[in-house]
DNA sequence: CGGTTTTGACCCGCGC
DNA sequence: GCGCGGGTCAAAACCG
């Protein structure tokens, strides 16, 4: 009985560590969301249920003792535990702090590199696309952004009136290759968003069609892609982006389960067909101001109510799939039931 | 039956 | 003006 009241506490220990952790995590995936893509929510959960079950482990011996005392000791028992309780409390929320700090850290590495890699790949494209002729205007303008935007600053008035709307979309154009098996025809480039596909063209430039997708959520949702296998290497699909999401993905849990996925999410996990080796995304966005765009994307979002409620029910969904806590749980209500049955009588 | 994909037709900008 | 080629539309087919 008296071990089932430790269990109960430590059940609310749980919950109280938790709703204590969380909010500092979550900020910090905010800020840095941007560089990990959709990964950050998925360190939040393992680090917090490896704190939970180190703060599981932790009491453990404590059972024991108080399991000696069994009725009379209980009063004692529970003050000592709140006493140890508020010592582990403290004692989790500076290592808690320090793993913020180590995250931190690790996240500004992370954003640095991938800012280099930007930078270096869109040298190497830029060398790259300049170099055919261009015959096309839309084709001219993905390359215009290319060259940072220049053109929207320097582009005549005209050009402008005749096409604003084309103008605007422009500047959100991005980019990601996406590797996956030359065999493997299909031109699926699953990112999380539900894509419908409006049209197919093969063009003149290259034997591989060219699919045209719009987002699932069109109208009200304007984001296009066009998705094409590379001249040069019919193993990278090249995915355009054009627009912005106004929507969360319909299911980001969907988007970690396909056989090729945006960001750097893990490759060998659950792709076991398609991939022939380990997926290279980079996104290269195109416009003014990368980095600017991908925080923009990023920080509205993080800070929405939408997300925190999906963060929440992430976290909701990956806790009860956790044998560890479904067990914790039901130990600790069923010993929630026989300790207020005993202590009624 | 509703949503998605396919695919030929059509539109529009560009170069000649 | 005409042809070319990329992008889009929309009806039919397909699918769960």
């Amino acid at each position: 009985m008296v071990l089932h009241l430790f269990n109960i506490s430590q059940f609310f220990f749980f919950f109280f560590f938790l709703s204590w952790s969380i909010p500092s995590n979550f900020q910090l995936a905010g800020e840095h969301i941007g560089s990990a893509a959709m990964n950050s929510s998925s360190w939040v959960d393992s680090l917090d249920l490896n704190a939970s079950a180190r703060s599981l482990q932790l009491e453990t011996p404590k059972e024991t003792n108080g399991s000696n005392l069994v009725v009379f000791g209980r009063k004692l028992s529970v003050k000592e535990e709140t006493g140890a309780l508020v010592e582990e409390l403290n004692r989790v929320h500076e290592e808690n702090a320090k793993l913020t700090q180590m995250l931190t850290a690790m996240c500004e590495s992370y954003t640095a590199l991938q800012s280099q890699l930007r930078d270096l790949m869109n040298k190497t494209n830029v060398e790259k696309e300049l170099s055919p002729t261009r015959k096309r205007k839309s084709e001219s303008g993905n390359n215009d952004n290319v060259v940072v935007g220049n053109s929207e600053s320097s582009s005549t008035d005209e050009e402008s009136i005749r096409k604003p709307r084309e103008e605007i979309i422009k500047a959100k154009i991005s980019r990601a290759y996406v590797r996956t098996d030359a065999s493997d025809t299909s031109l699926v480039v699953k990112d999380g968003y539900q894509w419908r596909k409006y049209g197919q063209k093969v063009t003149r430039d290259n034997p591989s069609p060219r699919a045209y997708f719009k987002c699932s959520f069109a109208p009200s949702c304007p984001v296009k892609k066009k998705v094409q296998r590379s001249v040069d290497d019919q193993c990278v699909i090249v995915a355009t982006y054009e627009g912005e999401h106004n929507h969360l993905p319909p299911s980001q849990m969907e988007a970690t389960s396909g056989s090729s996925r945006l960001s750097s999410v893990s490759a060998g996990s659950a792709a076991p067909v398609k991939s022939s080796g380990p997926t290279i995304t980079l996104d290269l966005t195109k416009s003014k101001s990368g980095d600017e765009e991908a925080r923009n994307q990023s920080k509205p979002k993080i800070d929405s109510p939408e997300i925190k409620q999906y963060l929440v029910e992430h976290m909701a969904s990956s806790l009860t799939k956790d044998p560890n806590f479904t067990a914790a749980l039901a130990a600790a209500i069923s010993g929630r039931m026989f300790s207020t049955k005993s202590i009624e009588r």
